[in-house]
RNA sequence: GGGCCGUUAGCUCAAUUGGGAGAGCAGGGGCCUCUUAAGCCCAAGGUUCCGGGAUCGACGCCCGGGCGGCCCA
């Protein structure tokens, strides 16, 4: 059989990894030989040449040990040894012992080098700095800081641990459609693309919404889908184009059953993963140990607006930017976004949005100006929101062209009607409860990280040329 | 879209009010048989993001642009 052109092992078969034996053996005396002879892979961090002895540590992301080359033992290989650098991915065996000083290391019989760095390594010591390139070459990012890994790892046992959560609570998880003949189910400006054999153009979908709800119409009685949603807006800390968004469904329930969802998914999922209740985030620690629960009419009126009063003259008093055709509950949110939101640090829900602005929720059981639309708001981000979903197909044509007459905002966001949807309602959805919960914020909080990129491994940016 | 800040060697960062660009690390050569941010010696490394302008003289000042960060819309 021919060996490969460059002659590079294909495999290493490893007897055991560096973390492994730092847990074995991490507190051996100085000069102690274990007998043990392993075979151990990694990625070269540090190398110190010392005349007819030379060291390297040898990493992965579970830990690192000390390589111990001796020229007597290694041979002509002890040049190679040198050779080794920054970067290059090594496999190594030899006896685990310790040195004079008491460092766990392989004192290396042999060893392969796996594969070669070709490019210079980021600094050593201080890791990659460069916030763009953190994002442009993630690679680099996670190989030189332990604070990537930490986030990434975090992220992913966020998603796994919701999985669980809600499997254990006989939610089936399901894909929808990314590609929408009519985008729906949000307020946002989507993305547009072309099926060619169809001819028809299709839209990156901006919720998962309304083919859930469908599969209420179905009869699936706890439905999620946990996967991206594409929205064509602007990038900030807080927006990347892309997003992570759960949403869940559950039949026979409303909106008070989605809050307490929520605070339990969110404080056993941040239990799991930050190992406590209590977060810090920024200067301070946000408790997610207690949710509080207020109307959005309570909160305008405490940020000194009257809600029954004239609200285009509220927002000229209050310094809130408005366009006269909005309706009055645009105008209420509108005060309550820029005077309220970002003070809600810690866990608050808010309650009944007007129904201007809420046209997939049912009217408010005792208060007709409003839904039962709840947002969750942590750290000053929304981080979920939860309807009881409107299930009457009458209500909601009617919702629907109160969209399409504008008022609400720009006409590429308001929602179209979908008489696909409409269809479906007429079969009969049962009484729902439904929340979305946005995990890139999510984790955001759970790793007190300030902008979105740093919980997403590929950001959105714009082209380097 | 607006404002402010940043952009210098492969990386991390310096460079009084404008006077001719430096260090550490990495990479190259040499010494060294227990180092661990190894150490010591030597050499090399630059279109100071790009384009224009004022000045005897620009990394620095002015104008325009790129990319990024933060804040605002």
């Amino acid at each position: 059989m021919p060996a490969p052109s460059d002659g590079a092992p294909l495999r290493f078969d490893r007897t055991s990894t560096p973390g492994e034996l730092v847990a074995k053996h991490g507190s051996l005396e100085p000069g102690a030989s274990t007998g043990e002879i392993h075979r151990v892979a990694g990625r070269i961090q540090t190398t110190r040449g010392h005349g007819k002895v030379a060291f390297a540590d040898l990493g992965d992301w579970g830990g690192k040990i000390q390589l111990f080359a001796r020229a007597d033992r290694l041979g002509d290989r002890f040049e190679d040894f040198l050779a080794l650098g920054v970067g290059d991915w090594v496999g190594a065996s030899g006896e685990v012992v310790t040195t004079r000083t008491g460092e766990l290391s392989i004192l290396l019989d042999g060893f392969e080098l796996l594969a070669k760095s070709r490019r210079p390594w980021p600094d050593k010591r201080s890791g990659l700095q460069d916030v763009e390139r953190r994002h442009r070459q993630r690679y680099l990012d996670l190989a030189t800081n332990a604070r990537a890994r930490e986030v990434l790892m975090a992220r992913s046992k966020t998603v796994a641990e919701i999985r669980r959560w809600l499997s254990d609570r006989g939610f089936i998880e399901v894909e929808t459609p990314m590609l929408h003949p009519i985008p729906g189910g949000a307020l946002a400006k989507p993305f547009v693309t072309h099926h060619e054999t169809l001819g028809v153009d299709l839209y990156l979908r901006i919720a998962p919404e309304l083919y859930l709800k469908r599969l209420l119409v179905g009869g699936m009685e706890r439905v999620f889908e946990l996967n991206r949603n594409f929205r064509n807006e602007g990038v900030s800390t807080q927006h990347n184009p892309e997003f992570t968004m759960l949403e869940a469904y559950q039949a026979y329930g409303d909106y008070t059953d989605m809050a307490d969802l929520l605070e339990s998914l969110i404080r056993d999922v941040a239990q799991s993963v930050t190992g406590g209740l209590v977060v810090p985030w920024h200067d301070i620690d946000i408790d997610l140990g207690t949710f509080r629960r207020v109307r959005l009419v309570d909160l305008v009126r405490e940020a000194g607006a009257d809600p029954d009063a004239d609200l285009a003259a509220e927002c000229e008093r209050l310094g809130v930017a408005f366009d006269p055709k909005w309706p009055w509950g645009k105008l209420l949110v509108e005060i309550y976004e820029k005077k309220v939101e970002h003070t809600l640090v810690q866990p608050t829900f808010v309650l009944d949005f007007p129904r201007d602005v809420s046209p997939l929720a049912r009217t408010h059981r005792t208060d007709p100006r409003f839904t039962e639309h709840l947002e969750l708001i942590i750290g000053g981000m929304e981080i979920a929101p939860a309807y009881s979903e409107l299930n009457d197909p009458v209500e909601q044509l009617a919702r629907f062209q109160a969209q399409a007459d504008g008022a609400a905002g720009p006409e590429d966001e308001a929602h179209r009607i979908d008489e696909d949807f409409l269809t479906a309602l007429e079969y009969g959805m049962p009484p729902a409860g439904g929340l979305g919960l946005g995990i890139d914020r999510l984790v955001m909080l759970l790793t007190d990280s300030p902008s979105i990129r740093d919980v997403i491994l590929f950001p959105a940016l714009r082209p380097e040329d």
